[in-house]
DNA sequence: TCTGGGGTCCTAGGACCC
DNA sequence: TCTGGGGTCCTAGGACCC
C-alpha cells in the first residue's frame, strides 16, 4: 500500500427509506417501513425503517407483523428493488468519477471503487487529506442523487467500515491503528465486522468479550477451537487489522439462485415440483445473462414452521440448457425423502470455479 | 419477534485414489 | 487381511453480510 493511501467507506443514509422519500416527499418525518409487498400480515421481513420508526423499536429484518405491533401508524410500503437498484447505480456512478483517471483531480491518486451492495462502496485512494475527500464524496453523493451518505475513513478496510457507523448520519469518522484500542478496546467483539452473535456467544464462553480481549488471544489456541483458518482471523479482526488496498477489479459472481418463501405452505409435493420448475426457470434465464453455464445445482427446502436443508449436485457436464437444467433441479429434489409441508423453496446454480 | 432474498466463505467428513 | 499417509473432490451445514 502506497505512502498516504487511505480507505473510505460509504454508507448511504437509510438507503431504501431514503429513496422512497425522493419520490414522495410528504413522507419525509414520518415512520415509514419498507418491505415485502408492503402488506403487515404477510410473511414478509422489514427491509428498513425510517428513523421515526426506529424510534418505536422497529428493526431491518423484523417480521412486518411484529413492526405492525410496535408501530401500528407506520407507513408500510412495498419493497421496490428496481428502483433502488437505479438509485444505487447512480451513487456508484458518482463515486466513480472519483476513481475515473480521465476525470481530472488533483487532490487523489491511485484511487479504486470496490462496489458492496446497493448502498455500500469502499474508495481508496493516495490523499494528503481524506476527511476532505470524504466531504467531497458526500457533497457530490447529494448534489448528483439527493441522497446523504456518511463515510468511515481507515487505513484498511476493515477501520473504514467500522467507523463509518461512528459517523452517521452524514458525517465522517476516522478509525486507524492510533485510536483502534481507545475506540474500540472495550467494545464487544460483536462489534467487529465478520462477527455475528453466533461467534460472538462462542468467544463470550471462552472469555473473550471485548475487542481488546480478542485481540490478546492466543491465536493459536483459537485455531484448535474455532477453525483453522477462522480462529486466527478473529485474533487478526480484534486487532484491527485487514485488508489494506481496495481492489478495482470487477466482482466475478460464483453462485446464482432464486428463492421464494410461499404465503401459504405448500403440502402437495405436486406443488412443490412446480414450484422448483419454476425457481429452475427462472434461474436458467439470469444464467442465459450472465453468459456462463451452470456446473452445480442446488436445491433449498424449508419445511414448515422453519426447519432448512440443502441439497446439491455437480452435472454431469456444465450447462446452460433450461430443460438440462430444470431436469437436474428436479432431480435434486428428489433426494428429499421427506414429504412435510413446505414454507420455502430455492434453487442455486453454482459455477465452475477458476 | 413465527422469522425475505441474494450472496460469500469456511469446515468437516466421507469417498476415492496412489 | 485388522490396516499408513497424503491428496483431492464432493457434499452438507454453518456463519456472516447486505
Amino acid at each position: 500500500v502506497p505512502a498516504g493511501y487511505w480507505v473510505l467507506h460509504i454508507d448511504l443514509d437509510q438507503f431504501i427509506a431514503a429513496v422512497e422519500i425522493l419520490r414522495r416527499p410528504e413522507l419525509a418525518g414520518l415512520p415509514v417501513v419498507v418491505g415485502g409487498r408492503g402488506d403487515p400480515t404477510q410473511r414478509a421481513v422489514v427491509a428498513t425503517a425510517s428513523y421515526p420508526a426506529r424510534e418505536f423499536g422497529v428493526r431491518s429484518g423484523m417480521p412486518l407483523r411484529t413492526a405492525a405491533k410496535r408501530c401500528p401508524q407506520a407507513i408500510f410500503l412495498p419493497a421496490d428493488n428496481p428502483a433502488y437498484e437505479q438509485a444505487s447505480e447512480r451513487v456508484m456512478a458518482v463515486l466513480s468519477t472519483f476513481a475515473d483517471p480521465s476525470v481530472a483531480n488533483p487532490k487523489i491518486r491511485d484511487a479504486a471503487v470496490e462496489v458492496m451492495g446497493w448502498d455500500e462502496a469502499f474508495l481508496g485512494a493516495v490523499t494528503d487529506d481524506p476527511e476532505a475527500l470524504a466531504v467531497d464524496v458526500q457533497r457530490a453523493v447529494l448534489t448528483g442523487t439527493g441522497l446523504s451518505c456518511s463515510i468511515g475513513i481507515g487505513d484498511n478496510l476493515l477501520r473504514a467500515k467500522i467507523a463509518t457507523e461512528f459517523g452517521k448520519p452524514a458525517g465522517t469518522f476516522r478509525l486507524t491503528a492510533a485510536n483502534w484500542e481507545e475506540v474500540m478496546g472495550q467494545r464487544p467483539t460483536g462489534a467487529l465486522w465478520g462477527i455475528g452473535v453466533k461467534t460472538a456467544r462462542k468467544l463470550a464462553e471462552r472469555g473473550l468479550h471485548t475487542v481488546g480481549e480478542l485481540a490478546a488471544a492466543d491465536p493459536a489456541a483459537l485455531a484448535a477451537e474455532l477453525g483453522p483458518a477462522m480462529g486466527p482471523w478473529y485474533v487478526q479482526l480484534g486487532r484491527g487489522i485487514g485488508r489494506g488496498r481496495v481492489e478495482g477489479t470487477p466482482w466475478v459472481r460464483r453462485s446464482l439462485s432464486h428463492e421464494t418463501t410461499y404465503q401459504e405452505n405448500l403440502t402437495e409435493w405436486d406443488d412443490v415440483r412446480a414450484g422448483v420448475t419454476t425457481l429452475a426457470r427462472q434461474v436458467v434465464a439470469d444464467l442465459a445473462a450472465d453468459g456462463r453455464p451452470a456446473a452445480r445445482v442446488a436445491v433449498k427446502v424449508r419445511f414448515a414452521p422453519f426447519s432448512t436443508y440443502t441439497r446439491s449436485a455437480t452435472l454431469t457436464a456444465p450447462t446452460s440448457d433450461p430443460a438440462t437444467f430444470e431436469a437436474a433441479a428436479l432431480d435434486v429434489l428428489d433426494l428429499f425423502t421427506k414429504r412435510r409441508p413446505v414454507r420455502l423453496l430455492g434453487v442455486r446454480a453454482e459455477f465452475e470455479r477458476p
